[in-house]
DNA sequence: GCGACAG
DNA sequence: ATCTTGTCGC
């Protein structure tokens, strides 16, 4: 099995290749045996899109019900495994359980590593009134190698806005995903797309889409992001990911972890949080100085269409551009 | 079938 | 995130 893309995708394919004929797994049983059932999902996609190309046994991976991939029923009866309606019926007779896949809990070792970064989060304002604050996101986009084989790339966008919102610098960068999207590890997922273009940026902040400590280990992508490269940093986000909602408080494990802050009168309100040398009174008022008349704060809803993949035709010159 | 877990 | 057209309203 050649293995070209980052090491998720490669234990993800290395776990299916280890199903034997006539066997079959689950995408949850690969998604806990790479450490996080989580990942069920983001097992489906990659199974589903990279496991033809790469030479795995896709067809052997089936969801939790025995529902199997388009297509696999011919290459499953081939085998000797029968499939009516699109589904298996001796699911729990042929399963290969998580504990026999071939696979690495590598998502159980970038979870130990984000409660040791933990650590190193400050709560603290660093700036105490930020004039320049960038916003940064990234889009996604499957492509095809020169080999014909199946890639996920990432572009990733900042840009920097002045107090009066005014664009004032921005930068991109595309290069391969390292790894699929699986809740709660956002930050490794867009990490890699988004330091380049901020480390050649000046900001006082950075305003991220996502969350920043409101995280199961309290490091969200703008804690990520923020202590990785050590500037101050918050994130934004449209939807919740732990914690329960008292006024506009979000509280997770009896602690603030950021606020939901009201943006229309009856509209769904918008997640923000600290992520680094931020504080939680600094990032409400970050946001409310820097959101403009939009329910996503200008910085950040500017990042999100420059990311956006250019449509055939009106390609843009000056991109910096690398593998 | 429902709830639910950022992007 | 991505797949996708038009439509409604400020
Ligand atoms: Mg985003």
């Amino acid at each position: 099995m050649p293995l070209r893309p980052g090491p998720v995708y490669e234990e993800i394919l290395r776990a299916a290749s280890s199903v034997p004929r006539g066997r079959l797994t689950t995408f949850g049983e690969i998604a806990r045996a790479l450490g996080d059932y989580r990942a069920a999902k983001a097992v489906a996609e990659v199974i589903s899109i990279m496991g033809r190309a790469y030479g795995v046994p896709w067809h052997r991976v089936v969801s939790s019900r025995g529902e199997i991939l388009r297509g696999a029923e011919d290459p499953l009866r081939e085998e000797g495994v029968a499939a009516q309606g699109g589904r298996v019926a001796d699911l729990a007779r042929r399963l290969v359980e998580a504990g026999e896949l071939e696979a690495r809990p590598i998502l159980a070792e970038m979870r130990r590593a984000q409660r040791i970064l933990a650590e190193r989060v400050i709560l603290e304002d660093e700036v105490e009134r930020p004039e320049l604050v960038a916003g940064a996101d990234v889009a996604y986009r499957w492509e095809r190698d020169e080999e014909g084989l199946p890639v996920e790339v990432a572009r990733g966008a900042v840009v920097v806005v002045d107090a009066d919102l005014r664009v004032v610098d921005g930068s991109i960068q595309t290069s391969p995903a390292v790894m699929p999207y699986v809740p709660t590890y956002l930050g490794f997922r867009e990490f890699p797309a988004l330091a380049r273009a901020l480390s050649r940026l000046s900001f006082d902040v950075v305003m991220m889409d996502g969350h920043g400590i409101a995280h199961p280990v309290f490091f969200g992508e703008a804690s990520h992001v923020g202590v990785c490269l050590d500037v101050p940093a918050l994130g934004v986000a449209k939807r919740r990911l732990v914690g329960k909602v008292r006024g506009e408080e979000l509280i997770y494990m009896t602690r603030q972890v950021g606020w939901a802050l009201p943006v229309r009168p009856e509209g769904r309100p918008v997640y923000v949080s600290p992520g680094h040398k931020v504080s939680l009174e600094g990032s409400a008022r970050i946001f409310k100085k820097f959101r403009g008349g939009t329910r996503v704060p200008a910085p950040v809803r500017l990042a999100h269409k420059l990311a956006q993949f250019p449509k055939p035709g009106e390609g843009r010159p000056g991109e910096t551009s690398s593998l």
